[in-house]
DNA sequence: GACTTTTATTTAGCCGGCTAAATATTATAT
DNA sequence: ATATAATATTTAGCCGGCTAAATAAAAGTC
């Protein structure tokens, strides 16, 4: 009794869609020196101007400690700086440098849609359509209270 | 200009769902002492019986590397034994314990299924099926050579 | 039989995610 | 003014995932 069952639910499906799509991800961003995931934290900042890392942590929807390690690797390897605020010395003002706009720019009209449009590759529009609906549906599902 | 477009992209939903499909399954399987991802080791050994490192590295569709910290922790944790097979000494074969077999079945037939059950709720045949067709094809997709 | 290749696992190290607890600083209340 | 509460970040430690390199044992080759 080999193979089983689970294979073929929606949730080893999610799990492996999300696994590949990662992996696809890291593959893209190898290029920029990057992993997947960083690229929306530099988005982010890139759409927003500068930031605070709540700001961030808001936005991104992770939480603090993730988006204080993200910040911390991704200064270390030049993409943004970090200093604290004046008015309020709890606060850190996070923005990109130079070749953190770069990339940024670069990666989202690239890279990001490149792989946007793979994933949507071969389906119609109402199929598209439809399946965000579906997808935004599983999530309201699954951040429910049970 | 806040709110970047990436956020109603299909990459960003299906991200999105992982990770709350993630926390909801770390947060169902906390009963047991056990986390997402590792319900799918042990029902992998659940069906298939003994298995050898190598198997399970195919059926979970994960590299070597993360099957031996897995089961080194499951090991550590009682789930499951690990012994050199007496044939190949290269191979190791894996096997659940009674409290993993407990474990195993336990969450199969509950915790997994109530999951599986939520993420589709409200969802009429129809689209079950077809939410299963486009992610098949999405996983697809993704995974060819561009 | 000795040398090389293939196969099975492990080890080390990096990533994003999380929780829980510690810090530091500002705001509030008494 | 002092004590207390709220807010913003960080630190430490655990998880699953990956890559690349190391180890060990079996299979081939000459």
């Amino acid at each position: 009794m080999n193979k089983p069952m689970m294979c073929s639910t929606i949730s080893h499906l999610l799990v492996q869609i999300c696994k590949v799509h990662r992996n696809k991800g890291n593959q893209m961003l190898a290029a920029y020196n990057l992993h997947a995931g960083q690229e929306h934290f530099l988005a982010q900042l890139l759409c927003g101007g500068q930031m605070t890392m709540n700001e961030l942590t808001e936005n991104l929807d992770v939480t603090p400690a993730t988006v204080t390690r993200m910040a911390e690797r991704l200064e270390k390897n030049g993409f943004l700086t970090r200093e604290k605020c004046c008015a309020d010395q709890r606060v850190v003002r996070v923005k990109l440098t130079e070749k953190g706009t770069e990339a940024a720019t670069e990666i989202i009209d690239t890279t990001w849609n490149k792989l946007e449009q793979q994933i949507v590759k071969n389906m119609s529009t109402e199929e598209k359509v439809l399946l965000r609906r579906l997808l935004m549906q599983v999530l309201d599902n699954i951040e429910e209270e049970e």
